[in-house]
DNA sequence: GTGAAAGCGCTAACAC
DNA sequence: GTGTTAGCGCTTTCAC
């Protein structure tokens, strides 16, 4: 392998020269630039590349941050910001979190440590006060609203969207209507219950608490969620559900219990993921792989 | 922020009594050590990871190669080695290749300029020679079957899976039996094929190239298949489906056309994945997650 | 226990 | 166009 000096020697120039021919810098002699490459092909040599973060000062690298990458949610994100970053000549270095404070943390230490030059936040627990403190490190951007705050986001509009849904289902003639989501707290959710509380004050109903279904990620959490129902003595008569993945295990769980869909329960979910389409659930569109795009420009 | 010499001089001491703090060194006094500690909270300072990986010419960091982020086979694997490595002090950079070969060589580039100290390959298009020339410059495991080659390797025996899977639609009486998978290509389908043929002649039967599918990754080609067999004269009446996803498509997409399932068209699949219990899909369970786990270990 | 100093391999400013 | 050289910020002998 070697380094730079050994290419230098045996291509009898300097090493300068050969950082240049590396480089691609475009004032070098023909012959010269030919000497170096034979004697890069002769010695097998590759750059160091920690070498090379290390003078340059930054290394291509961006971070992201992601509670689940098994999740279709995060991994279409994941995917959008990968592909992006590929065509870009980046790469990515993955914090998988299972929302661990610590684990987030320590991802954006990474960011101080010059070990990413930028970081991209999926979805997140530590606090917007953390986050402003570390981005005089470098650029974050989160994937949610952040309401004004001085940080960047790409975001989908929650709130607009869980509207939508309501109120599809309200024109249907539902006033019975619970939710599901994946956490009670972040900004998204917050921004579906408002939506949510909104939709049902227009039609002067007060919303219902033992409604609201949270920790709903995966199609086993409709199962719970299914037996909950079947337990109230006043249940719902329509369901929005965060996530597609719920959405189908309650509709096939449910099925299993007896429930009538979407006579006995409706069911309107989001993501649009594959799934849906195998299931017919009706579902609204969210632009996941374009928002992990366009996070990756912003940085 | 500043660098360790910074912090040594305001501390009183000299750079390798912080390098020794830093790393945790027994042997350094206490009154230097907090010293150290103070001058480094009082500097806000953090070392800087690029000029200790080249020092020590390691990152602490394993390269995984996938070819899609997004599809649960290759997350499901993912998930178990990001978890492993996060528990070990490693981080994971992540190359999504699309099968394109040149993106799978630039990851194997990455290990030999030390960007990496070691690399996972999920799933490849590039051969075994390559690899090998690879594993000069360090680890690499490959989740397939390597059959031999002097390359390390952790591996679900998708030969036997899929005998299994065979024999237990033979044994429920079918002998037209067709398969859909990936790829055509790549060492877990030869062992699957082998395993196709192997049990037809066991029961006299011949393979039908015309009931084999490959590209058979999402759901929406369950589609594709569905159409296809709608438009034989002779059908199978079971298929092995290498992907829940896949069969999910099938089912879902069949029983719209009209097809009876199972009586019509058995379906048989591997994974295990959630969306196979949602729709009561008969499935073959495989340990991918702790195949990651196994993987990273190997590392 | 601690410090001086020699790397690690590359980039880039500067001089010619 | 090309070479010299001073960093980049840390680790790690080696001597005391």
């Amino acid at each position: 392998m070697g380094n730079i000096r050994e290419i230098a020697k045996l291509a009898g120039v300097s090493v300068a020269t050969v950082s240049r021919v590396l480089n691609h810098y475009p004032y070098v002699k023909e012959e010269k630039r030919k000497a170096v490459w034979e004697a890069i092909e002769k010695l097998n040599y590759t750059r160091n590349i920690n070498a090379v973060h290390l003078s340059r000062g930054k290394t291509s690298i961006i971070g992201i941050i992601i509670p689940y990458v098994n999740h279709p949610y995060f991994s279409t994100i994941t995917e959008g910001i990968a592909a992006e970053a590929l065509r870009n000549g980046y790469h990515l270095l993955l914090f998988q979190t299972n929302y661990d404070i610590k684990k987030e943390i320590d991802a954006l230490e990474m960011l101080k440590m010059k070990q990413v030059d930028g970081i991209i936040i999926c979805s997140r627990t530590v606090d917007w006060e953390r986050i402003e403190a570390y981005s005089q490190y470098g650029p974050i951007v989160l994937c949610e609203d952040v309401k004004g705050r001085n940080l960047s986001s790409v975001s989908i509009d929650h709130y607009y969207a869980f509207l939508m849904g309501m109120n599809y289902l309200i024109k249907k003639g539902h006033r019975k209507i619970g939710y599901c989501i994946g956490r009670i707290t972040g900004t998204n959710s917050k921004a579906r219950q408002a939506a949510y509380q909104e939709a049902l004050k227009q039609i002067n109903e007060r919303p219902r608490p033992e409604w609201i279904f949270d920790q709903c990620l995966y199609i086993e959490d409709g199962e719970r969620v299914v037996a909950s129902l079947l337990r109230m003595k006043e249940r719902p008569t329509a369901l929005l559900v965060s996530s597609d993945q719920v959405a189908a295990g309650i509709i096939t769980f449910g099925k299993n219990k007896g429930l009538k869909i979407p006579e006995n329960l409706a069911v309107l979910s989001f993501d649009n993921h594959p799934i849906s389409e195998a299931l017919n659930i009706t579902t609204i569109e969210l632009p996941l792989s374009v928002m992990g795009k366009k996070a990756f420009h912003m940085i």
